[in-house]
DNA sequence: TACTATTCCTACATGGTGAATAGGAAATGC
DNA sequence: GCATTTCCTATTCACCATGTAGGAATAGTA
């Protein structure tokens, strides 16, 4: 949920360009509730995707171009590493406590086979190509 | 964890060969608690993946041959549809409540892909080249 | 300066689920 | 009949995902 919040929120923030995009017009469009989709915001802030002002005139818009945000790295943002398992996340490699060996772990070969078709498909693709479909 | 039991299980179920394993001998050998284990073993039998028999020289075996069983099919048996949101996924789809057309959603078509990332490397591994490397 | 709009922070609720544990019923071979 | 082993049901326990609530900090505007 959280994720498929901040994605549909980024999708609408790269559609509507320059324009500042409130929390509350966020949620609205990304059909999120208003009050999660502000603790996202502040995730998507600190990670650094977007800009965001208070006050009047207020709102978010994107901290960087469309074609220079990876849509995988929003995810790590969000819900944490891409691997299935933290022994073979590239990002966040930690090894499991029962492994005796993770050079030899049959199963984490295995993992990070699957780490890297997944990361071929979400560190490939921009916001932009996401939202404008180019 | 469950999933990584059931496929440290599976292969050990693998390398042993004809012979039938033992629930506790199959915890150890997994590194899992023997009684979590045993119910992920009636998961794998309820699959079709393993053939069980109780009482005395009791234990588990392969019900086909390790190159007949998908990695993924595993995976699934266990952890249920490998797409990270149901809407994407192929064996288990279910359009999402607040989605007003699916077919037209973005952020669906991007899971699909992934989906199929997935897919390409768990479903195109059999248990054999899991456990055996060939 | 006062006022208003907006983000941001802290705390709380709460239901679900992952990860087990416990104990015994049912089946099977000897 | 007896020992062994799987299988089933119930229970626990802690954590986390998914929110809600209320107000503090900040920024523009008159």
């Amino acid at each position: 949920m959280k994720a498929k919040y901040a994605l549909r929120a980024m999708r609408e923030l790269a559609l509507s360009g320059e324009n500042r995009l409130q929390a509350h017009e966020l949620a609205e469009r990304s059909r999120a509730p208003g009050k999660f989709l502000e603790a996202i915001l502040v995730d998507l802030r600190q990670a650094g995707f977007i800009d965001s002002r208070r006050g009047q005139r207020g709102g978010h818009t994107l901290a960087r171009a469309a074609e220079q945000i990876m849509i995988g790295d929003v995810i790590r943002a969000i819900d944490g590493p891409l691997a299935p398992v933290r022994c073979a996340s590239v990002t966040a490699y930690e090894p499991c406590r029962d492994c005796p060996n993770p050079d030899a772990c049959e199963l984490r070969a295995l993992m990070r086979e699957t780490r890297d078709a997944l990361s071929q498909v979400l560190d490939h693709r921009s916001l932009r190509e996401f939202a404008l479909g180019v």
